[in-house]
RNA sequence: CGGGGUGUAGCGCAGAUGGUAGCGCGCAUGGUUCGGGUCCAUGAGGCCGUGGGUUCAAAUCCCGCCACUCCGACCA
């Protein structure tokens, strides 16, 4: 997309992308900073795309069965320690409650930093029978970990999301339910946001504190770096056991259950910015934009334009898109800019000359193509440039993973690799922990999934040289 | 948590050798303009991040703290 820069206070993504990612997260009106640390105000546009994806994921979790619920926000210590791997995992990053009022507690209260230990007690207490499974319940609700170094959407403090947690009379069924929701995140990024992803599971190494098994999806970013993009859990009955969860099976022997684990947060609007976005700013998938046509009145003052104007929205919002108009006295120029910051998919102006023709015009976000539309055909002609605005985003976010994804069959290539281009590199991995420590040290990458589209490279480790029969995707990750 | 940078009006910045703060944009009001950030006029707006110290006097010098940010380590 060759457009020039239009915007003068987004620093170029070339020049800086933090910096440009920082630019488009508060120009763009997504985000302010707040008075503590690595707690973000998501401002009405922002928080407004959250919504949209709330409600996507919101009924296809539903549709497949899950039930929505609200646990507490603060998690008894010794609950929090009762599975060992887990406490490991999430004790260096816990926020405590010491006070209550002017009293030191006599337990303190760890502040969620997820809640699987609530679901477990919570579940020790209600599950009895084969005929109580499966518990498949979700929560939209904030969570605390208190990270070291913060961004806005990509590292808070406290962040927004989801968390699935099921539970199964059998391994199978609830590995199952493992994969099935990591192929409704995929569906989401595909198809709803427009991101390209790799699907596979996570080494031992980099799965989740407690699981058994981690699915992820991986994304790449513009700048051909790495974002984990959902991730599902598969936990075995580790849990189940160390919270004593036991059910009576149809045979009547007591048994533990199966279960899983899955969470989507609001970091992945730091990854849609971070893969459709430009130097004039972010760049909304139509499928979840707050606002997906912004209909731009010019010479607003002339008789008819602005009624015109707002006959359009009318029938837009008839037709059933989000649409919005600027009637305000600012210039167009002005107004091309803000929603093009914004990242509003499609502009649609009206002016004179148009009505005197009978069309109105509409210009891409993406490409920044003008294209005349009969009023006549308005309602069939904007949802289809919606539609191809959305194809537009997936193929560009396509061409960018694929042009970037290399095959290395040695650390030293795939260091070159990594300084030369970034981006995934695919190498074969004989399993062992060391390989992946040395990858990481020598060429800065951490394995990003053993991917499901396996593809048999070469008959040996890239980095240690023994036999090796998997293959590893590794890229420098957000 | 280690290393660097920054903190003065909403935003971006200027304020040398200490003497009680200024510019651009934005904002408000009126007019003007309107197919890529119109033009003009008038006006409002500042515990100079915070706490201490030095001094007759601190935005300015010294020390601490806090926040933001970048680079590492850790993580969604």
């Amino acid at each position: 997309m060759a457009k020039e820069k239009k915007v003068e206070q987004i620093t170029d993504m070339e020049v800086d992308f933090a910096q440009w990612f920082t630019d488009v997260c508060t120009k763009a009106e997504l985000v302010d900073y707040s008075g503590v640390k690595g707690l973000f105000i998501l401002r009405p546009y922002g928080y407004a795309i959250w919504e949209n994806i709330q409600g996507i994921l919101d009924r296809k979790f539903k549709e497949l069965g899950h039930e929505n619920v609200s646990m507490p926000m603060l998690i008894p210590e010794s609950l929090l320690q009762k599975e060992k791997d887990h406490v490991e995992g999430f004790a260096p990053e816990c926020a405590w409650v010491t006070m209550g009022g002017s009293e030191p507690l006599q337990e303190k209260l760890c502040i969620r930093p997820t809640s699987e230990t609530l679901f477990c007690d919570h579940w020790s207490h209600v599950v009895h029978s084969w005929r109580d499974l499966p518990m498949k319940y979700n929560q939209w609700c904030s969570v605390l970990r208190w990270e070291k170094t913060t961004r806005p959407f990509l590292r808070g403090r406290e962040f927004l999301w989801q968390e699935g947690h099921t539970l199964h009379a059998t391994a199978q069924e609830a590995v199952e339910e493992t994969l099935q929701m990591l192929e409704v995140y995929a569906d989401l990024c595909e198809n709803y946001l427009a991101m390209p992803v790799i699907r596979g599971n996570k080494t031992d190494k980099e799965k989740f504190a407690g699981a058994e098994n981690t699915y992820t999806i991986e994304c790449m970013m513009h700048d051909h770096k790495a974002l984990q993009s959902g991730t599902s859990h598969y936990f075995g009955d580790g849990f189940a056991r160390a919270f004593g969860i036991t059910f009576s099976d149809r045979e009547n022997k007591l048994s533990y259950p199966h279960q899983t684990s899955w969470g989507l947060s609001t970091r992945i609007i730091g990854g849609i910015i971070m893969t459709h976005g430009d130097n004039s700013g972010l760049v909304l998938p139509p499928a979840i934009a707050p606002i997906q046509v912004i209909v731009l009145p010019i010479a607003m003052h002339k008789p008819g334009v602005a009624d015109k104007a707002q006959e359009l929205v009318d029938r837009l919002k008839s037709a059933g898109l989000r649409v919005k108009a600027d009637f305000s006295d600012n210039s167009p120029g002005w107004k091309y800019a803000q929603y093009e910051m914004k990242g509003v998919p499609l502009r649609v102006e009206i002016g004179p000359r148009d009505m005197e023709n009978g069309q109105c015009v509409a210009v891409l976000r993406t490409s920044g193509e003008k294209v005349s539309v009969p009023l006549s055909d308005l309602e069939t002609r904007i949802p289809e440039l919606l539609e191809t605005v959305q194809k537009q985003m997936f193929e560009k976010a396509k061409a960018n993973m694929d042009s970037h994804t290399f095959v290395a069959r040695s650390l030293e290539e795939a260091k070159a690799l990594q300084e030369e281009h970034g981006g995934f590199i695919k190498t074969m991995w004989c399993g062992d922990l060391a390989c992946e420590m040395a990858m990481k040290d020598q060429a800065g990458m951490s394995s990003r999934c053993i991917p499901y589209a396996q593809e048999h490279l070469d008959d040996c480790c890239a980095i240690c040289g023994k036999p090796a029969d998997r293959m590893v995707i590794w890229g420098v990750a957000y």
